[in-house]
DNA sequence: AACGTTCTATGAAACGATTCATGAACCGAT
DNA sequence: ATCGGTTCATGAATCGTTTCATAGAACGTT
């Protein structure tokens, strides 16, 4: 029933090891044993068993990914330049969902490594440095989104989170905003923190302004939703007059929240500012300001340096790449077009 | 460098069968033997080979996708449910991404039928009735999103397009609306061509109501927005007073043609209805209408179908699970709430 | 005719797991 | 002491490839 390279062998009348250098070195066959054993192939159906290559060979043509959350579009555009990359160097990219839960990355970074990928590439929840150093003795390549890492272990691609929060912030209290809210978390991870971090930085350089922590356990529309209605719960006095969220989709549930209240304009009372840029960014019921990364250059980034590191067997020193961020400025932190006009 | 079974079984001075066993059927081996392999396991660092395994064993623990565009928030709903559901029953989902090319679809399908996926679930660009044969005879279970299949050859997960169409355009009717514009396509794709056909069929219960068909090559933001430039070029008199676009994605490109212009006032001018219900749609400038698709149920119900062919060796009887689709009616074809008041 | 070169086909060995027929060890009953 | 029955460890055979040392054929050169 299944066909295999014997099969096809014993139907064309040529040894085994001819079909193999027919599918793998070509140009060591003549070029018309070549067309009769493809003929062959053809007639019979063959489709190569490629556990039976792998553990022969002994490497596999796989990637392996694992993004946090799926439904985030900033992980899809990541994750399409992440496919893309690998499809230039013939090799096929799994992608895993860890939904933020440490315990299912893990249990994914045990399924790629059972399937001996050739790298990993990871915006790490929990601190998986042991982990990753062990995968690296099994000849598994890892690769980083996140900033903060020991340079000599690993390669990273990261957005300046810092310098991004700053950015933010800078921008919220250059249209007069004093009172500024940071909603997001949890702060545990890293990227989350430093945009924390920045945005701490930049409003220590104005005497008057004060900044409110709001921390959340993930960072999704609905979360944005709730904490907006907590918000529109308080006392006017008691709201903040600025809000940087930790990405665009918390953003966008504030804003959820407050249009359909009605009762807090954006940016009149609160102006607003997300991270991310995502596509639908452009498209809210009011214009989200943001800092722009370039996600599907990660993804991009992430995987060469995955196939620097493979490709280079003899010495491979790991490069941390940084990409800036870009303060996008759209409704929600200034006046309509309309009002200047 | 590389630990094996044997090199686990040596170390721990048992034979190799009895590692085997221990990881596969534990129950079958003495309580303190399993808890001595276990620790030279750990000892050693052993990782199961998991080409080795397939190999041996015969089967693969993977089930493949190919989605059309995971940039679009509704495929990658269908993704996080097909892949939860994967889990449940402890296999592994990898997704391939076509951007809507019929040749990256079959080399996925090759891809996948060369690592002995248990099965391929996927939105069918062109038609692989033929193909997705030979993958059964390989026993390799294919499973369609997909309506109009021959009910005897496979299982399908669908929404009932033509009657989401129906519900669309009769609501465009319903609120008085005569000269309607379907955006969409390529309408070759059968999903597309059925929401067109349920679209023409509410139009036909009207005297005097048109349909115009723009037909796209794709389904994004930037062909909405384009076609919604061009509709601003017509004359006021030329332009449609009522759209359905095929997806969400397009309707909100129109969105923000629209918007940006502030030449179009919609709903006033032009009333919007888009198709699937991505949880952006909600928070768009105007929010939008739509019909609304279970797109994670599409997953889960697709995976479990494969899960079902899969562990019933015997006798298996194709299923066909349709979708009932349900109109969600938001700003873009109502008044504004504050209109109302 | 003998030799060296180049080209190309051959098939046994190996990759690392699972499977299964075999039998050793033990236990209780006769 | 023997026997039947259980429990459990053993290791050779096997899955389908790739690799590689070997050798046959063909050809040109001396």
């Amino acid at each position: 029933m299944v066909v295999s390279i014997r099969d096809v062998a014993e139907h064309v009348g040529v040894s085994l090891g001819t079909v193999s250098n027919v599918l793998n070195r070509p140009n060591t066959v003549n070029a018309d044993m070549v067309a009769r054993v493809l003929e062959g192939i053809r007639e019979l159906g063959y489709v190569r068993n490629d556990a039976a290559r792998q553990l022969r060979a002994g490497n596999s043509r796989t990637i392996g990914m694992i993004v946090q959350d799926s439904s985030n579009p900033f992980f899809a555009d990541m994750a399409r330049g992440a496919e893309d990359q690998a499809e230039v160097g013939g090799r096929m990219l799994i992608v895993g969902n860890s939904h933020q839960s440490a315990e299912r990355e893990l249990r994914y970074i045990d399924l790629f490594e059972e399937q001996r990928v050739q790298g990993v590439f990871l915006a790490p929840i929990d601190d998986l440095t042991e982990r990753l150093k062990q995968l690296r003795q099994h000849r598994i390549a890892p690769v980083l989104v996140q900033r903060r890492v020991s340079l000599d272990d690993f390669c990273s691609v990261a957005g300046d989170d810092e310098h991004g929060g700053y950015l933010a912030v800078k921008h919220l209290l250059d249209i007069g905003r004093r009172r500024i809210a940071f909603v997001g978390g949890p702060v545990s991870i890293i990227g989350i923190e430093d945009r924390l971090t920045g945005a701490r930085r930049a409003v220590d350089e104005v005497a008057d302004a004060t900044l409110e922590v709001i921390d959340t356990a993930e960072l999704t529309v609905g979360v944005g939703r709730s904490v907006g209605e907590q918000i529109l719960d308080r006392d006017r006095s008691r709201r903040p007059d600025g809000m940087f969220t930790a990405n665009d989709l918390v953003a966008l549930g504030l804003i959820q929240a407050f249009v359909m209240s009605h009762s807090i304009r954006i940016p009149d009372e609160i102006a607003l500012i997300g991270y991310d840029d995502i596509a639908f960014a452009t498209a809210a019921v009011v214009p989200l300001s943001t800092i722009r990364q370039p996600g599907a250059m990660f993804g991009v980034m992430g995987v060469s340096l995955i196939q620097e590191e493979v490709d280079s067997p003899g010495g491979h020193t790991h490069r941390q790449v940084l990409f800036q961020p870009e303060l996008v400025i759209r409704e929600s932190t200034a006046g309509f077009p309309d009002a200047a006009a």
